[in-house]
DNA sequence: CCAAAAAGAGACAGATCTGTCTCTTTCGTA
DNA sequence: TACGAAAGAGACAGATCTGTCTCTTTTTGG
């Protein structure tokens, strides 16, 4: 078997909370889609929460790691100061998702509007990722000579966070550019001001 | 009256969508929180996505009615230059937003994650309303010298919209603060780079 | 090769959803 | 007061939701 029923599973659920919402897509869809009974479903996950979680840490990981991988390509790309080449590299791997074909905006941001309540565990999920990605961007920016680089990691993020929302809500594509040049001005800035 | 049934309708409906997001929140809740019934609901309104439109719109005006009033508070008593006192004052007020009891992120927001199609009227509502938010930062800096304000209203509002993600989402109940940081940042980086 | 056990298929149950329809009440105006 | 029209109440319909249960098929171990 190339694929398990339980990853199988997963996976359709992932592409259908993605491309309708969670709440908007019916367990009968993601069997009629994988062609899986509902027995099996419910052999694999205790609910439909439960699945909804196990797609969301599937989602965490594929994202990181596509975003790790797409990085990687666009720094090379990057023209100025080498020490900032994976930060903005990191923007154009944003450029590319949000216009891609199927973007329809973070799927943790989309999950925590549907599951509002804090203490949910779905939300839970999304808040660990938010805090996930700002460890990625600490990461991208650790060439960089900064007072408070933990500080700059959470500023960036907040900027991404913002060209996301802009992309999918305000269906502004152009959004991750805007966010590359303001992150450059940002460090511009930080780094005129410490030396 | 002090209130038609219609507005009752939406009070009550934006209540709930707000508390426990849209699709999770069924007619039969918003009528008996209410008490208005069935019949009345679809003379006002021709269908749940009607009321849910209606609900929006009346968040729209009563967001940024509310904003207004607090950025005319805090802007007096922000330290600084005077041009800066009303775009940092935004801040303020946007923490008083995210620190308050019932703060479940931008309504907007969520409303597009749970209808993520961008021909759906519910989301350009919602795309809509955030084309005005950076008219209003706009009208926020129009006495800072700028050589581009559209621009920078855009670079602001990015940061915005990563405030409100991050405080829902990553429930991080500080990011006004940091968000107000970055943005002054920004503003000083602009004007040493303009003169 | 056979029997025990695990896994799968899908009918079913019970709750809940949106939207309709009929009947009753209320209100405005002669 | 009386009558026509508008508005309200809530039972009802039909679809759809999650989760369970029984029966069948497949797999596995001796």
């Amino acid at each position: 078997m190339p694929q398990s029923k339980k990853e199988q599973l997963i996976h359709v659920a992932l592409a259908l909370f993605m491309k309708q919402g969670i709440r908007a897509t019916g367990i009968d869809t993601i069997l009629a889609e994988s062609g899986i009974s509902k027995k099996t479903l419910y052999n694999h996950f205790k609910s439909k929460d439960e699945l909804i979680i196990a797609a969301l840490q599937a989602r965490d990981e594929a994202l990181l790691a596509h975003l790790k991988d797409r990085v990687v390509f666009f720094a090379a790309k990057q023209a100025g100061p080498k020490a900032f080449s994976r930060i903005l590299g990191y923007f154009d791997a944003l450029d590319e998702w949000f216009n891609s074909k199927d973007f329809s905006g973070c799927t943790f941001i989309n999950a925590s509007a549907e599951y509002p309540r804090p203490e949910d565990p779905i939300h839970v999920v999304c808040e660990n990722h938010k805090k996930i990605m700002v460890l990625f961007i600490e990461d991208l920016i650790k060439d960089i000579k900064l007072t408070n680089a933990t500080t700059t990691a959470k500023q960036i993020s907040l900027i991404v966070e913002g060209a996301i929302v802009t992309a999918h809500t305000g269906g502004d594509l152009k959004s991750a550019q805007l966010a590359k040049k303001t992150v450059e001005q940002l460090l511009q800035f930080q780094q005129v001001v410490q030396q």
